[in-house]
DNA sequence: CAGAAACGGGG
DNA sequence: GTGTACGTTTCTG
């Protein structure tokens, strides 16, 4: 038996012998070579939860559709002790091929937790955390050198117990940006007809450079013969460098589907895969993300979208929010001229291409620290998680955080109305700003207001005391029939939320409030700015997830979607706020614009 | 006016 | 892959 300590970068699985095999896509720590290291366990089966009528022909009627296994076990659901047949199967695909016609047994009420991705369920139910630290102990059953590079080597290993989670400090993760330019005389490119011009490459790994067929006086162009050795070349670098990370700007969108074209019709195979496999594009609502296993694909546009809020997310706009400073940039329906002209504007579109790749290496390392940490709090893939949306991270979490406290997962909700004049809540209180120069202001706002809200007033789905019947599995009884006095009743619409027990949300934020309390305090006494830095990156992950969770309430998507929730944190922050300026009111301060959380104020006096 | 369709980024 | 974006602006009937 062997041992190996690895960064977790990916995981999948993949069908042997007609069951599924996890895999999990590492990197040895520590080694400069990064040697990669897959792990194969093919020990996790999957499983759904039955709500049953009869136990007896519950049993009898699922039995009849062979699955693997059928358990009776206990399970919270809102907080109520509960007994939930658990159902394995022999395979991740017979869970939707199954789940309709198990619904629609009599003896059966409900299912739940049916629609849980494979590779998820196990880095939850292992307690793995992606680009952590793993202990991994099995059998080497491959090891080889790969094709592309004598330094860099391969090892199969076959684990026969779940991987060890050791967490600790990041490793430095080898990054590159890319970014192609492309001959375009008729607007937009066509990969059919204009080929590639150059290939920009910038890393943290010291490779810098443009990839063309021109450019042999510039020190950092590499001239080749042609578009195809240009292809060969960046994926030969990719493999050289063996790149942890790998970022465009709108690459799932342009570069990679263009360099897939290209290099289908030129005959270039872009096997960057840790196993050889090829640029894969994954559906995504409408839209596509190119991915490689074990290489992780950023696309920094998406990140940018939620990571700052701008009229438009150009990578010229982007840097110049970021870094304050303009990019040089060439009018893209230009470029096949500058690439026609004569060599001073041919030196300019190098310039230009060079200068992008840069840029994007730049907001990668600014930004992607806060996603790492965001990733290793929520606990799933690094790919998936720069693709989620912030409310589908705070999903994921509370998905992983239910099963730590022994929660049945609720169901997405299905048939509610996402008309939002009909369903949303009114939000936060504003008071338009009187027109004019104020001065001498003070200023007063509350510090994490919708958070604070949920966690002194227990606002959360399963402490509520519905009015209208319930659609939920079961009732918590105790919460019924209790005296106002045990209820915090919210404003204007009455709601009631049991003051005991704590409630399953209130909960994990003040778990992860505490938290950022602690990172903040280690962060004041570090005298280290590295550490310092880190630490700050952490709590700001740590402030976002906290702040995200009040939206949760209000999507009538998520799994946690309660109306009342949702409004009555904000009816609860109204009151607040407008409370606190009469106050200030009484002291002559006359407030003279607030918004939501917080209020501007003039004295009265002189 | 409501609901459908287009748009974003990229060259 | 046990999943199917998303919020906003513009167009259309």
């Amino acid at each position: 038996m062997e041992t190996r300590n690895i960064i977790l970068l990916d995981i999948d699985y993949i069908t042997m012998n007609e069951k599924a095999v996890v895999r999990l896509f590492g990197k040895i720590k520590g080694d400069e070579q990064g040697k990669n290291i897959i792990a194969i366990d093919d020990s996790f089966e999957p499983y759904i939860y039955v709500v049953f009528d009869d136990l007896k022909s519950c049993k009898e009627e699922i039995k009849e559709l062979n699955p693997e296994k059928i358990e009776i076990v206990t399970k919270k659901d809102f907080q109520v002790e509960s007994e939930f047949l658990k159902v394995t199967f022999n395979h991740p695909q017979d869970v939707p091929k199954m789940r309709d016609s198990i619904k629609q047994l009599d003896s059966v009420k409900d299912i739940r937790e049916h629609d849980i991705p494979f590779y998820r369920r196990y880095l939850i139910d292992n307690n793995v955390f992606p680009m952590s630290e793993l202990e991994l102990s099995g059998e080497i059953i491959d090891s080889y050198q790969t094709i592309n590079s004598s330094k860099d080597s391969m090892e199969i290993i076959k684990i026969d117990s779940p991987p060890k989670m050791i967490g600790g400090e990041f490793p430095d993760f080898r990054i590159m940006s890319f970014d192609l330019e492309v001959y375009n005389p008729k607007g937009m490119p066509d990969p059919q007809s204009n080929e590639i011009i150059m290939i920009g490459i910038s890393s943290n790994v010291g490779v810098e450079k443009v990839i063309s067929t021109k450019g042999e006086d510039l020190d950092y162009a590499e001239t080749v013969e042609t578009e195809k050795e240009m292809i060969e070349k960046f994926v030969e670098t990719i493999k050289e460098n063996n790149i942890d990370i790998i970022v465009g700007y709108n690459s799932d969108n342009f570069d990679f589907p263009y360099l897939r074209d290209r290099a289908k019709l030129l005959g270039v195979d872009l096997d960057l895969g840790m196993d050889g496999s090829k640029l894969n594009f994954i559906k995504r609502g409408y839209t596509n993300a190119a991915t490689f296993k074990g290489l992780i694909h950023v696309d920094l546009y998406l990140l940018m979208r939620r990571y700052i809020s701008l009229d438009r997310y150009t990578l010229e706009r982007v840097y110049l929010e970021l870094f304050g400073e303009e990019k040089f940039d060439v009018p893209g329906d230009k470029i096949w001229q500058y690439w026609d002209s004569d060599s001073e504007d041919l030196v300019k579109l190098f310039e230009y291409s060079l200068d992008d790749v840069v840029a994007t290496l730049k907001i990668a390392e600014q930004t992607l620290p806060l996603s790492l940490e965001l990733t290793r709090i929520v606990g799933q893939p690094f790919f998936d998680l720069t693709r989620m949306a912030t409310g589908q991270q705070a999903e994921w979490y509370l998905v992983r955080k239910a099963f730590e406290y022994n929660e049945i997962v609720p169901n997405k909700p299905v048939g509610i109305k996402t008309s939002r004049k009909t369903e949303s809540a009114i939000g936060g209180y504003v008071k338009e700003p009187e027109i004019g120069l104020h001065e001498n202001l003070v200023q007063f706002d509350f510090r994490s207001l919708y958070p604070s809200i949920i966690i002194s007033k227990n606002v959360s789905p399963d402490v509520l005391l519905k009015k209208h019947g319930n659609n939920i599995a079961k009732v918590n009884e105790d919460i019924c029939d209790l005296t106002d006095d045990d209820y915090h009743i919210s404003p204007e619409y009455r709601n009631k939320f049991a003051k005991k027990p704590q409630g399953f949300i209130p909960s994990v934020i003040g778990n992860v409030l505490d938290e950022r309390l602690k990172i903040k305090k280690r962060m004041k006494e570090s005298v280290d700015p590295t550490e310092k830095r880190i630490l700050n990156v952490q709590q700001d992950a740590l402030k976002r997830l906290a702040n995200t969770m009040y939206g949760i309430y209000g999507f009538p998507r998520f799994r946690w979607y309660s109306m009342e929730c949702a409004r009555s944190i904000t009816a609860w922050g109204r009151n607040y706020i407008k409370t606190t300026m009469k106050k200030a009111e009484e002291y002559g301060f006359y407030s003279i614009y607030a918004d939501t959380d917080g209020f501007y104020a003039k004295y009265k006096l002189k």
